[in-house]
DNA sequence: GTCTATACCACGATAGAC
DNA sequence: GTCTATCGTGGTATAGAC
């Protein structure tokens, strides 16, 4: 993109993007409306199509954020030297956005969620991401020298999955905290 | 209901009802339409308002149907004379349900999540029916001496919930086998 | 109780003026 | 590149014949 292209464009293509990334996570990807998504980013909803032609490379475009925000919470992770710390920072995150938990559920997890029912082929790059966080938990998990790394990565993002879904339907931010200490307490048992 | 009223029904209603429940498993609530169920239940669509007046009647019903479905589960995990025989009778039978678990997710788990999202009031409906099933794991655990059986139960129903969004998310029956396992293991390691 | 026809509305998407 | 007006589709729900 030119520079007279982002300046006329004022970041409302940004701003878009970010709004879907929130009233989707809010409201449901199927709830929600191109006038939600417009209103909430401040742009008049015929000009949302100038950015986006379908509702669906907006769904798109907000997995892609979502794949920003893990990455950048993954990295900012290595500034703990072992990877047991790396796997506890990112259970610390997880338990200090408890509250928007308790109302939403978890962002991507609830997404990836209902990608799955939508039928178009969204679900795989949902998968795509989830398979990230996966990878990155199973490497720290090696570095600690288990030899069962993939299963206890998948324990560990299923746990954080379910412990999300319960907190949501159970409105209960203590559940989060509670569930967090014991991952937590189990990741240092598995210290050699 | 009278005899009479039952007679002509020719149990439709419990048609719809379960048509229900199929097709919001299947397809997710928002995307079903009132048609879809309809069909589903070889209903005329006109038909379906005489049962239920609105779409969220439907839902309701379908709670209740998922309500009786996990109190017959269980009920027949009494058979098991032990705590942990019987929280592993249910890890069997969700490991034994993974296929479907693969393409639709956890029945009542998607189902939760999505009512959360919708705004009226059924998302309560639904957080009394996972309540049981915590309620029901609560128990067991304190039947087997633990101090911290309310933790440990939500702990349990929460790496369902969990490994059942990553098998759907991954579309790996896999997963479910091994995490079925990998609980399993665990809930013989607190038998005292 | 059963079913058809349809009212009514909201949404995604487009056309086209500016 | 911006915005309004609108089209077409498909959904919930109802009216009313049978």
């Amino acid at each position: 993109m030119t520079d007279s292209q982002a300046k006329a464009g004022s970041g409302k293509r940004e701003r878009l993007v970010e709004a879907a990334v929130r009233v989707f996570y809010q409201q449901g990807v199927e709830k929600t409306t191109i006038a939600d998504i417009a209103r909430a980013a401040d742009v008049p909803v015929g000009n949302v199509y100038y950015y986006f032609k379908t509702k669906d490379q907006l769904i798109e475009a907000a997995i892609g954020s979502h794949a920003r925000i893990l990455d950048a919470v993954i990295a900012a992770s290595d500034r703990h030297e072992t990877p047991s710390g790396r796997l506890k920072a990112l259970i610390a995150g997880w338990v200090a956005d408890r509250e928007q938990t308790v109302r939403y559920g978890c962002p991507f997890g609830t997404l990836s969620s209902e990608l799955d029912k939508r039928g178009d082929g969204l679900d795989t790059a949902a998968a795509e991401v989830m398979r990230v966080l996966v990878d990155w938990a199973e490497r720290q998990f090696a570095a600690m020298g288990r030899a069962d790394a993939k299963e206890l990565a998948i324990a560990y993002v299923a746990a954080y999955q379910g412990i999300s879904l319960l907190t949501n339907t159970f409105r209960d931010p203590g559940l989060m905290v509670a569930e967090g200490a014991r991952l937590s307490r189990w990741i240092d048992s598995l210290v050699s």
